[in-house]
DNA sequence: CATGAATGAGCTTTCATTCAT
DNA sequence: AATGAATGAAAGCTCATTCAT
């Protein structure tokens, strides 16, 4: 439904579209979802908010659903990070950026919206885990994959579980309606990483918020 | 939140209320709440699903909101757990209970219905989290305290970080919309467990997925 | 549809009715009607401000417009005024009173309430044109057929008009929306009395508001 | 409020509206306001018999409130009067066409519904009062100040309460509920203009209805 | 006789979507 | 291609009235 029209550079007849309408109401449509929920985010609204009116909206996508998937899929996470030699570093520094990009302004409300919907709009849920769920799991996992094929990782431990948990912990923190403290990261990771690591000396100290 | 009135011998005047209709209501208002979300639940299709009208619904509950509060409240979290002699025994038991009664039938999508509301029906998460978050997070809480106290737990254990990874594993794992293991809360356990508590010889092995 | 309760003395089988019931439910019947008017007068309201339930009051009135006719009918003018001699200073007493009584507290929105619903339920102008507009009308009829019997008035004096002059007068100022000065009867039966009167050199100086 | 856009040559972006519809709307909420009040008037009701649906009502006035009081400012005083010469002669002129534009068809039930809203919707009564009372109000007053700048009046005549019983002798004829003489305009007029003009040889026979 | 419960219809307002220009 | 207008279907809430105790 995303229409190619920035490609061609030849004269297409009619008038041509506004590439940058259709960043402004993905746009619209994305704060709205993570704000009011898809239920409540309102085709009237998100057009005015983007400047344009409803059928230049229903031009570019044929539904609410559609558009709200295309607004999703926005949320593209493909943050790279460089490796810092150390794996539990290296969780420290991706955690830490998920705590500032996914979880700050909106994240928990886009996940809710997407979750409740998950009978009534499941694409919603399915281009969630796809484009935001399943990128963020492989980057973390990747690191852990590398640990282990290091020989830091115990034989027995589960990185599986151990990724759940690390991501996990920001929803479930979340949850509480707390402020999530600065050393949030550091504390997941140093428990997780503590029960996953050869048992080397260890020499930190946690802190309880 | 008007009582059931079963408790004085009998006699109050007037027409009694049916019994069965609150708890009717209460079940059909979470049955949406969950499928549906809070902003497509509708106090008609409520009514009609407890078999009712819509000001027998009134009658009991002022608003949607305040109807929608009532029904999370029926989810509280009472569920007492006798221990088991080992803190880590005792996780998985009590982790394997939530996996069934919260996470089981609509689990994530009620919390996903609660949290996409925040700004609109506030009161639904302040509840959420009065009845249902606090409560589950305080009984793992207390586990971990007595482990402490008996001094299984290493000495820089942060047992908050530990509470919200165990249930955020929950949340996490249900995001990736994958089926959920049966063996879930004892890995989860094992490898937080492994984090906190001082070193022992364990014997155990970990598989994955 | 009033019931004659209150007069025998005889004791009837069951439960008496309590009397002062009655004039609680007409006393918060008129108020709302004259507050919020017919149509948003409410039976709910009624009975909850009375002090009982609507099936109390359904059981004294068999309808909004039954019960609506009986508060109405409390209005009952029937004030008598003792005559000073002078029919212009008959007037002005009279016409005093009317502005305390009917003009001050609610008068015109009852007014309001009840010619609004000519066409809904007639009844209650009906009523309210026998009981309230004709007995007052009556009253200043009276004063000025005395002084035309007596020879005050010129001989094409229009009664009719007068009296529709000096009640209306009241309407009109009403409608006006300004603060009705105390002064207002006295310049109203002035400029009538002066209108219908023999002339006899007058000597009085009319001021503005 | 919205203009009927008939001014600009053509060729506006957009389907442009049926310039009868906001007539047909305004005509039919005016009528329900004059048969059935305020609070009866519904957007429903307005909506089918000005042939359109209820979204089409609301794209112009934004809520009832809003439709209503755009509905009365329809009633909206305009009548020019040119002067006959005298001063009585152009009252009753006046008189005689307010008792034909106003009174006739349902103005007193539309001074009803005004009235009766006056605490739940004060706009309605703000705007009647400048659209339709002082307007008319206005044109009298004029009549007889131009009188006493020619000296006819006598020097204590009270214009203000002159102009009010003109008025209000209309009220309160309505609220007896007797048809209104064909004459009442010219009874009206002399008895007041007797109580204010500076007395010269009237040769004029009242009669009673 | 009075109570509290229940009903069915109605209200204002909003929304996703399509049409006409 | 974009606009403003129109639609039909709900949704939340309230009311006059009746029932059952």
């Amino acid at each position: 439904m995303i229409p190619a029209a920035e490609t061609t550079g030849s004269a297409r007849p009619g008038r041509p579209r506004d590439p940058g309408v259709n960043k402004a109401i993905l746009k619209a449509a994305l704060r709205q979802l993570a704000h009011d929920g898809y239920a409540r985010m309102s085709m009237d609204a998100v057009a005015s908010e983007a400047g344009v009116t409803k059928p230049t909206v229903y031009r570019r996508w044929s539904s609410k659903a559609d558009l709200a998937t295309a607004a999703l899929a926005e949320l593209q996470g493909d943050e790279r990070h460089s490796s810092t030699g150390s794996a539990a570093s290296d969780l420290r520094v991706i955690l830490s950026s998920l705590q500032r990009t996914l979880f700050r302004p909106d994240g928990l409300a886009i996940i809710g919206a997407v979750m409740v919907e998950e009978r009534h709009t499941p694409e919603l849920i399915t281009l969630f885990r796809e484009r935001v769920v399943h990128p963020r799991r492989a980057i973390l996992r990747q690191v852990l994959e590398e640990a282990e094929a290091r020989g830091d990782l115990r034989p027995d431990a589960d990185i599986d579980a151990a990724v759940t948990m690390l991501i996990g912990s920001f929803y479930a923190h979340c949850l509480t309606g707390d402020k999530m403290p600065r050393t949030w990261a550091r504390r997941i990771v140093d428990t997780v990483w503590n029960g996953i690591a050869k048992m080397a000396p260890r020499r930190r100290a946690a802190r309880r918020a």
